[in-house]
DNA sequence: CCGAGCCTAGACAGACCTGTCTGGTAAAGT
DNA sequence: ACTTTACCAGACAGGTCTGTCTAGGCTCGG
């Protein structure tokens, strides 16, 4: 036990998080095969045997980065999953928390949505962490949803994974505001219990 | 008038139509940036020069594919739009087809989706061909629901529109199948009337 | 026969890409 | 004092990218 801090192995060296800051900002930002190795570098302020010793491959800091982004919107839901509240008000939460985001600055997307379409070949490492993401996210809906008693939350859950697609691809193609101001309507309708 | 079949100016050249041919099926197949103009010109069959005689730069290739794509697509669906039955099952017949391409060989998702990714500045020539596409489908769906008598047909449209697009993100990565299996409860549920 | 238009073949330039390697610095643990 | 670890600086290799240029062939109308 030495006395300085370390809380699991040892605290984030700032060299790697350099790195990753940088490379969420540029990846996001302007496409991952558009951005260099040799930018993010730059403008990380970091030697290049500095960078391949953090990550052995470029692949390797972009799972890295889509893994962050993964573990930083489950932390986000998680807060609203766990709301006081009826269960109805909970995913809508969560899904005009999309809309919201989707009306920030700098919004470009779906950062995994964004990934997929640089990495076609479904095999890819990048695409095995964005398919864990959506299951996590669909997953997520399908419970919200059984917690409402909607009798058919699976298919429901499936056209709510739509309807984020939608959202996300929308707010960045077309008008943000336009979509945000739709989307309670939009869950509302699509998780309404269909009347026999 | 020359006895030779010239049916506007003259029949297209075949280099220019395999270069196009080539182009599609590279640039959707393998995203945009993957694919370089060497690799098109071999698979093409057309010398260097030919290729760059008839898109100056590559950017003007990527818009031809894209506005072909766009038009592709309008004729198919002006054949639907003018089909007989009522207008919401000409409605859902849209979305359907959307559907069911999506779960055929070779999808990716959609071609100006993905093309919008890979080219991240909106006042780019081609995120302008994308959003003139985008504008046009978004006309079509509110016609048709006017068609049906919708009361509120502009949100409505703005609803399904986020729809088209998480059917096209969703049969590219999750269950085409189960995708298509989906998509006329969630327009129905989506253009339903509200009720007052 | 001849010239215009469209085509092929391929060298070339200059930039950028990923990834490797050498060498040196500085702090922290033992 | 010694070693380990993390870091910085930058050259280098081998490949790929877009786009230009030279040089010539093939066909068809006049």
């Amino acid at each position: 036990m030495t006395t300085t801090a370390a809380p699991e192995r040892r605290a984030a060296p700032p060299a790697r998080r350099r790195i990753l800051d940088t490379a969420r900002n540029l990846f996001y930002g302007e496409g991952i095969r558009a951005v260099g190795v040799d930018r993010i570098i730059a403008e990380a302020g970091v030697a290049k045997a500095t960078f391949y010793h953090h990550f052995p491959a470029k692949d390797d800091l972009v799972c890295a980065y889509l893994k962050e982004q993964s573990d930083l919107q489950r932390g986000l839901a998680d807060g609203l999953r766990s709301a006081e509240g009826p269960a109805e008000e909970r995913l809508v939460a969560v899904f005009e928390a999309v809309g919201e985001i989707g009306c920030g600055p700098g919004f470009r997307g779906c950062a995994f949505v964004n990934a997929s379409v640089e990495y076609p070949d479904p095999a890819h490492p990048v695409r095995q962490v964005v398919a864990a993401h959506r299951a996590w996210f669909r997953g997520l809906v399908r419970d919200l949803l059984a917690a409402t008693g909607h009798p058919d939350p699976d298919p429901t859950a499936g056209m709510l994974v739509m309807l984020r697609d939608g959202i996300v691809v929308g707010a960045d193609l077309d008008d943000a505001a336009e979509v945000r101001a739709l989307v309670r309507d939009a869950v509302t309708r699509l998780a309404a219990v269909p009347r026999s």
